[in-house]
RNA sequence: GUUCCCAUCGUCUAGGGGCCUAGGACACCUCCCUUUCACGGAGGAUACAGGGGUUCAAAUCCCCUUGGGAACGCCA
């Protein structure tokens, strides 16, 4: 591969504004910033906004939301908060670079590389159809391929509207990518047919925008979903007619669904926003998604953004599709989530506890020592919620799975023996060592032991028979609250 | 249909001719820790799609088959 680096190294992620970012699109962001900030160079963010139908500025800003959330920062583009140029080589969104389009289209038309054509839609429907039947490549076959420009000209000022088409049919070669990540790649050039490059509103189409913008940005090198693969022969095709210097390419395999498919928004891929709201860190969508098509050198499953820009290398990059598992993912947040600073964590989880209107000590120690006690069972921020629930007077309930324990024998005693102790302990909180003599007592009055001991005061405590140790549980909650619980799980028998 | 891409445990992967009786991670199973559940620790089961070559030697290189995917738009 003559991969020879260029001195400065320029890529970008150029999304379209058409709905959410999903997984797919901050994986490729990710490896487009890894590289980027590898090599020292500059990352670009592009708004590839030419469907006018389908982009709104709502997506755009959301869009700009999750890369800042997944601390994606670009060095070029547009503001992430007015959504406003940002940058020496802009516009940076594509509907406001119109005029540039135009006038590279009028250039391959003046030197014949590309032609107007007035197909209508159901004369391409009837064409497609009918290569499609004799089983040749379903492409355009324009009579108006022939026309002079001047002739086309005439067309046009008599009021027809007609698009601009790249003319490829006099190409009868292969065309040779040297792909970055998948090493030489022959497309033959019938493999494509006479793309548009402008529509008959004047709009440019994606394949055109992108060679010009690549080229105009000075862009280096370009890491791209798979699916681009074939799109990559007509931008070669717009290189070579206006003679400018390519890109490097390198095209990553896809992430796929449960069915093996290309994840697409259609049929619900995982947005970027949607994981916020699920309680995943940044970091761990980082992580997860770097792990779906390239492998830490050293084996390692865990890492931060840091550790990657330091061993971040294309060659590591992988060929075949991954499909993208819930079930590790959630791993890899939980030990994101353990590996925070226990304030850090607590911090993280109030929006979570406040959509649930939960009322908790305002004391930090408090707050730390319940992070201790329940770090271990978190793997989603959200998590958080149903943890500290049962710490809310408020919200206290039996849970249906502590059914069982209710209905054994000795639980009557154990309850009613708790309660009695817990109401003559003279202050707010007891400490470790003070529950656990008060639970000795408890099972020396009652006779109970094991499970029949502990099941019942756990349901006295939190509602339910499984749950974090007793004796660190019991020290967040505070004589009052520990004796109304009770008091209702008695009521309850 | 045509063209292009891809192919190691269920999943993500390591491996790039001998170090491979194929390593790691998630999930799964067993045990330990724990008077519960998690966490943690120790083990276990499970994979080179098939067939031909090349070679002293192939998971690794080549070819074919099969399977999967993508693209063939006035979407990006």
């Amino acid at each position: 591969m003559n991969s020879q680096i260029s001195p400065h190294v320029r890529v970008r992620f150029a999304p379209s504004p058409t709905g959410y970012l999903h997984v797919g699109g901050a994986r490729t962001a990710l490896y487009n910033y890894l590289f980027a900030k590898k090599n020292k160079g500059e990352f670009i963010l592009r708004i590839e906004d030419t469907d006018e139908a389908r982009s709104t500025q709502e997506s755009l800003q959301g869009v700009v939301d999750d890369m800042v959330w997944l601390n994606l920062l670009w060095d070029e583009g547009v503001d992430s908060k007015t959504l406003k140029d940002l940058g020496p080589l802009g516009p940076y969104r594509q509907s406001e670079r119109l005029p540039i389009y135009k006038e590279v289209a009028d250039k391959l038309l003046q030197t014949g590389k590309a032609y107007y054509c007035f197909m209508t839609d159901a004369e391409l429907e009837q064409q497609r159809e009918q290569a499609l039947k004799e089983g040749r490549n379903p492409h355009v076959n324009s009579p108006y391929q022939h026309w002079t420009l001047p002739q086309a000209q005439e067309h046009l000022k008599a009021g027809n509207k007609g698009v601009v088409r790249f003319k490829t049919q006099e190409l009868k070669k292969d065309y040779i990518l040297n792909d970055l990540v998948r090493g030489e790649v022959k497309f033959p050039s019938d493999m494509v047919g006479d793309f548009v490059l402008l529509r008959s509103d004047g709009m440019p189409v994606y394949n055109f925008c992108c060679a010009v913008d690549d080229h105009m940005m000075k862009i280096t090198h370009v890491f791209r979903a798979e699916e681009h693969l074939p799109n990559t022969l007509r931008q070669l095709m717009i290189y070579e007619g206006m003679g400018w210097q390519t890109p490097e390419f390198g095209h990553m395999a896809l992430i796929l669904d449960e069915d093996r498919q290309k994840l697409s928004k259609r049929k619900g891929a995982v947005a970027c926003s949607q994981l916020r709201d699920e309680g995943y860190l940044n970091s761990a969508v980082l992580n997860f998604i770097a792990l779906l098509g390239w492998s830490h050198p050293e084996g390692k499953e865990i890492f931060s953004i840091e550790d990657m820009i330091n061993v971040f290398d294309i060659s590591r990059l992988n060929h075949s599709g991954a499909i993208f598992d819930r079930v590790k993912f959630k791993w890899v947040n939980a030990m994101h989530l353990r590996a925070l600073p226990n304030m850090e964590l607590w911090k993280q989880i109030q929006p979570f506890l406040a959509r649930e209107n939960m009322e908790l000590p305002q004391d930090p120690v408090w707050q730390e020592k319940s992070i201790e006690v329940f770090k271990s069972y978190m793997e989603v921020l959200a998590d958080a919620i149903e943890l500290y629930r049962p710490l809310n007077d408020k919200s206290y309930v039996i849970l249906p799975e502590a059914e069982e324990t209710m209905k054994w024998e000795p639980t009557k005693a154990v309850l009613t023996a708790w309660k009695e102790l817990v109401e003559a302990y003279p202050n707010e909180y007891m400490t470790e060592d003070e529950f656990l003599k008060i639970q000795d007592e408890v099972k020396n009055k009652t006779g109970a032991k094991g499970k029949h001991l502990f099941m019942p005061i756990r349901v006295a405590v939190i509602g339910k028979p499984h749950g974090a140790e007793l004796k660190i549980l019991v020290p967040l909650m505070n004589k009052k609250s520990l004796v109304s619980r009770a008091a209702l799980a008695l009521a309850q028998l």
